[in-house]
DNA sequence: ACAGTTTCCCGTAAATGC
DNA sequence: TGCATTTACGGGAAACTG
């Protein structure tokens, strides 16, 4: 009768932070003869659960019990809204954890019940409801783990309160679970995944069976074994991925000016025939959470080449944003004057077409001062040790060149003349 | 008779954050003849007070009670050391707060005290002591004021327990408060302040009247009123200045390359007759918590020209170590190759042999990636706005530049090839 | 010794109080 | 309303604990 809403997290809900507040409503679903007293709704973490069903004991620690009330905005049904609830773990149990540590913590599945009890004409009622399977963190280390289960419980089962799910999970086939890492983008960033960069995952995570889209993943494969060769599992590395792009991509993702999933075979095919200077943006998929663009240059004897900078990760895009990183980009070949050797966007998109209004220009023009910011570099030998000749054998910075990165430094022209004064009190 | 100890903060004793942690210890300074039971000692947070002496009152949220017992390393006394105490607002006291605002938090000045209780042949003796005045603060952006409080308190006074202090603080004289700023640098560092950088200081804070030492300082002026035209106070500049050391300059600072704090006169009189390409490191004046370069150089008519690089804060010196800026720095005029305009740190010492041991060198060098780094730059147009000629007029880069970048990205020869290598996987 | 887990707490942002 | 102060909690690191 009752139809409990979910304690929420930002963006992950049926996850709980011990000592971090939570919210939860419920919500009555039938009418109720007039009663003439106040409806008391009380809430409990884990009740009934048999000791020794779960590894560890939680309670809430703030205020369970609420009174019922109309809500607004509704016909008129009651409901109640729990806020400031918070969970702290019972310590000192009699008897040592149950569940032999079989599963980690983000697979312990607990829950919250919802207790009324009212009385009409000498008749007394119960209410008793439930929410869905819960994961409890103590960390926001934990989170990625924690939603890789509330995905995997809501994506393969219709039990309201499976608490043993985990035990024993079921498989997802490729097609359930491709959909459901799609939506992980959409709802972040409103983009979702298309055909190719679900393939690419596919293939990852399943080798060549992923063409078949009825192959079953497992859940130990999913978020558990780390992909052969790297220290984290598949979800951890996507996972790490949705933070990068929540952060510090946003915009550029949601412009698909990622491609993000491609392999290194397909990145190379698709370069292959491009002009020169053609990049395509890639996350890594040797470490957590980076990005990298590649682009194809022709040498001399008409041989393609493909360079992909080291990848980026939080840290430095933390100083610089991933748009202003594209368009300052320099390569330094054996001395030679630095060039930016991003030009078109793949396949042919002139890079400030696209990128032009994600650029954050303007360093803060600090009077006195010679404004200065950070640049992103690469210095590259040819192979030849001696060093570069000291005539440049082109113009050390065209003149367009000079002009853009001016602009980044000085939006009018009047305060150009600021720049030239040296420092005089 | 019991000499308490004062509970620690790290680097800030007298200080305590609400539900934080502290840590303080008592010991008996007399032998007591042998007493049968335990010595119980009991802390107490503001015993005593009449309520309306503070604003906000406080309370020990933990044990405070603890058996006396022989101290180790030391001659046999009693002592008691209490950990994990941890303080909490009282709420909703009746009737308002006291102290009518007249004082901020980190000017109301608290205690801690320490009963305990014994009876020797019939005679019942009664011990209590206290700690010096401590400061309660609720975030740790409050703990700069707080300081400056235990700074004045302990600096002005010897009263034990003067709760009162704040409501009519004595003045300093600028030569006993110069003293108590150097010690800040020296506990911080190692390296404290020498006479020139505390001139300095005392100009700023006191006008010409500096140079008599024994010219008093107010509280208000050390630490409450703004600087004027500048939106905070000497300490909170001061302050801001020592944390930037402490996570960011720790070494550079410690070797003395860091003038810090040097007038802008001062400054161009010292600069006026190096040769060119002379720096010096000073600290902004105008900004909280930032570092500058100042160097000089000489014009084609000979004439002396200073500049001075926007001053680097902790977001930029996180993406980018101080020395490493040193030795990257790059500005371009007009389009014309990045030069890094710093030769010789004030008076005469090649950048290097200065920096050298500082550099964090050695990018990681991940296998099919090319290297990046990020390197601080200044744009500068000479004030001509058209555009560069394209003949550059000296070498785009020297060869001992090319070499030492690249040895910034690659340790040893061997490795080069790697850096050549394009992508093949 | 060690890995999984929790605790600790700074530092930023938001909320609250005056 | 604005300023002073507190609360909230993410995130990195240390501490814990079997």
């Amino acid at each position: 009768e009752k139809q409990p809403c979910m304690p929420t997290h930002p963006q992950k809900p049926l996850i709980i932070k011990t000592g971090v507040q939570f919210t939860t409503k419920v919500r009555l679903l039938v009418k109720l003869p007039e009663v003439d007293y106040q409806l008391k709704v009380k809430t409990t973490f884990d009740k009934d659960l048999p000791p020794g069903r779960v590894s560890r004991q939680f309670f809430i620690l703030t205020n369970n019990t609420k009174v019922m009330d109309i809500e607004d905005y509704s016909n008129g049904c009651l409901s109640v809204e729990f806020r400031h609830l918070q969970l702290k773990e019972k310590k000192y149990i009699n008897g040592t954890k149950g569940n032999e540590g079989l599963l980690s913590v983000t697979e312990e599945l607990h829950s919250l019940s919802f207790e009324a009890c009212f009385t009409v004409q000498g008749l007394t009622i119960d209410l008793e409801t439930c929410s869905l399977p819960l994961v409890v963190i103590s960390n926001v280390s934990q989170l990625p783990g924690g939603w890789a289960s509330v995905m995997w419980y809501n994506l393969l089962t219709d039990e309201p309160r499976n608490l043993a799910f985990f035990g024993n999970p079921p498989r997802a086939t490729w097609s359930q679970l491709s959909e459901v890492l799609s939506w992980q983008f959409s709802s972040l960033a409103g983009q979702g995944l298309n055909k190719e960069q679900l393939s690419m995952l596919g293939e990852k995570l399943l080798g060549q069976h992923a063409s078949c889209s009825d192959f079953q993943v497992s859940w130990s494969k999913f978020s558990k074994e780390n992909i052969p060769g790297k220290p984290f599992s598949f979800w951890m590395w996507l996972d790490s991925i949705l933070e990068l792009i929540k952060k510090h991509l946003l915009p550029v993702w949601n412009e698909s000016y990622i491609m993000g999933f491609v392999s290194k075979e397909m990145e190379r095919a698709l370069l292959k025939d491009r002009q020169p200077g053609t990049f395509l943006l890639r996350f890594s998929e040797s470490h957590l959470g980076g990005i990298t663009f590649t682009w194809v240059e022709r040498k001399d004897n008409g041989e393609v080449k493909f360079n992909s900078v080291e990848p980026y990760t939080k840290s430095r895009l933390n100083a610089l944003p991933f748009a202003d990183i594209i368009r300052d980009y320099k390569v330094i070949s054996d001395g030679v004057v630095p060039e930016n050797p991003l030009k078109f966007l793949f396949p042919d998109i002139p890079k400030d077409d696209a990128f032009g209004r994600l650029y954050n220009s303007a360093p803060n023009k600090v009077q006195p001062y010679i404004p200065s910011m950070l640049i992103p570099i690469s210095v590259r030998s040819n192979g030849s040790i001696s060093p570069p000749t000291c005539q440049s054998p082109e113009p050390p910075m065209t003149p367009g060149e000079f002009n853009m990165l001016s602009q980044d430094l000085c939006l009018d022209l009047d305060s150009v003349s600021v720049l030239t004064a040296s420092y005089e009190p």
